[in-house]
DNA sequence: CGTTTGGTTGACGAAGCTCAAAGCCGGTGG
DNA sequence: CCACCGGCTTTGAGCTTCGTCAACCAAACG
């Protein structure tokens, strides 16, 4: 609860220092956010949607995804969130949830009383700007989502997928991601992509054919070639807004 | 350029203070915010992606739509705007474009030089709320977006759009909208729901047989009974975050 | 070992796309 | 005032991508 404890929330600060210049209160301040740490375990409903949200989630380990239900039964996910992402900010702000968040995988998360984040931002104003920011890029993120189900076909959105995977893994792990595992069964693939499984499962199968990709297990992507993926995936990483990360020299 | 002059920006104001108290101080900083005013004409292409931002647009009439163009030479819109929207702040934040915006019909809009919005949100922080409120149900608007495009089926995708747009216009215009005329070709309303103008064109066409709507004009749109086009478009308001409206109570 | 969960396959059908042409204004210029 | 033009809408025919349904398989787990 305090910032003698390991600084556990470091991977937030790592995030919100790429676009935002804190000084060292500020960051003693976020650390030093009242916190619980809890592990949720895999495939849990962390936030339904219409809860009236009293706290906010940041994301310590694993994998988790933001989703919408639709009439017919039919789940559509809109983000995927890994370590140092502030799950549910967005929700907490908006004070009741438009969407849900369930874990892909065992998570360990720290959750926030949305007050204390609200005292935060209202004392430390570049916090409140660097918390503002990465909201704007969720929503450019949601945006090109928005383009890649809307105009891109089923091997074009996988792909496209593949490489925002790929450039997040490596902007939180400060190395390359060529090769991983893909935190979620092709059920939820489909759910991001706007998909049926059959077809998902289909698709992989035709890019690992192409030579895009190579897959020793089901879920495993190594990609061999990464500018020819994107290029097939139609994906310019301009949208994550990772402006300062040294990888995205490599990666046009 | 001052608030001695016509408040031209009052739409604005009145879009912010659904969501935020601002007091009388606040407002009139909002208010006197240096701007000029713009004459677009219809169909012109304001923002394109890639720009380096230094003004933010706000829409005093007329529609316009932010988009982003995919590889294949195919587009998206993924929103629409009208009176008091504050188009590109997005943009103007993040600094470069991550999308294009452009005049569905002849707009007058206003625009502020980014520098000048920065030190008033820097200055009053009621004011940064508001912005950033505005900036979260934008987010919230494109995360629906998300789900209509990629779990909905072409009669409900419209059907929601059209819902979408009644309620907005409503919210801006203080009045019931279950009869408006469509500010944009069927071409570009393929273009927000990833359909293809051929295909639009016979939903339409489907919808006003099964008299969810009426169209005396190919652009117009009347709905006669706005409980059964909603229910159809699986079209639940909440993520407009109209809260204090009064019409959502009406429109459940 | 059964059971469960996720992945894979095949046959078939439908929603939506493509291509191509024709109709329908409203505007413009002769 | 009429003929023409260009942008938008509408129509038809044929095709493709992706979805549905229904199994079957493989690994993981108790």
């Amino acid at each position: 609860m305090k910032d003698d404890t390991a600084p556990v929330l470091t991977p937030m600060l790592r995030k919100l220092t790429l676009w935002a210049h804190l000084d060292a209160d500020d960051e003693r301040a976020l650390l030093g956010l009242p916190h619980s740490l809890v592990t949720v375990p895999r495939d849990e409903p962390i936030v339904r949607e219409g809860d009236r949200i009293s706290h906010c989630w940041l994301v310590l380990s694993g994998f988790c995804a933001r989703y919408k239900d639709v009439g017919d039964g039919g789940r559509q996910i809109v983000s995927i969130h890994m370590t140092g992402d502030l799950v549910d900010l967005q929700n907490a702000l908006l004070g009741i949830a438009d969407h849900g968040v369930l874990t892909l995988t065992a998570c360990d998360m720290a959750t926030f009383p949305v007050e204390a984040v609200r005292e935060l931002t209202n004392s430390r104003p570049a916090v409140k700007d660097a918390l503002w920011h990465d909201t704007l890029v969720d929503a450019s993120i949601h945006r090109e989502w928005v383009a890649n189900l809307g105009r891109r076909d089923a091997p074009t959105r996988i792909e496209h997928l593949l490489c925002e995977f790929a450039l997040k893994l490596e902007a939180v792990n400060l190395g390359e991601q060529l090769n991983y595992e893909l935190p979620m069964t092709q059920h939820q693939l489909a759910d991001a992509t706007g998909l049926t499984v059959v077809h998902v499962n289909r698709v992989l199968q035709a890019l690992a054919r192409d030579g895009l990709i190579e897959r020793v297990t089901p879920r495993s992507v190594l990609i061999g070639n990464w500018k020819r993926l994107a290029a097939a995936g139609d994906f310019r990483s301009d949208y994550l807004h990772l402006g300062s990360l040294k990888s995205r020299s490599r990666h046009r």
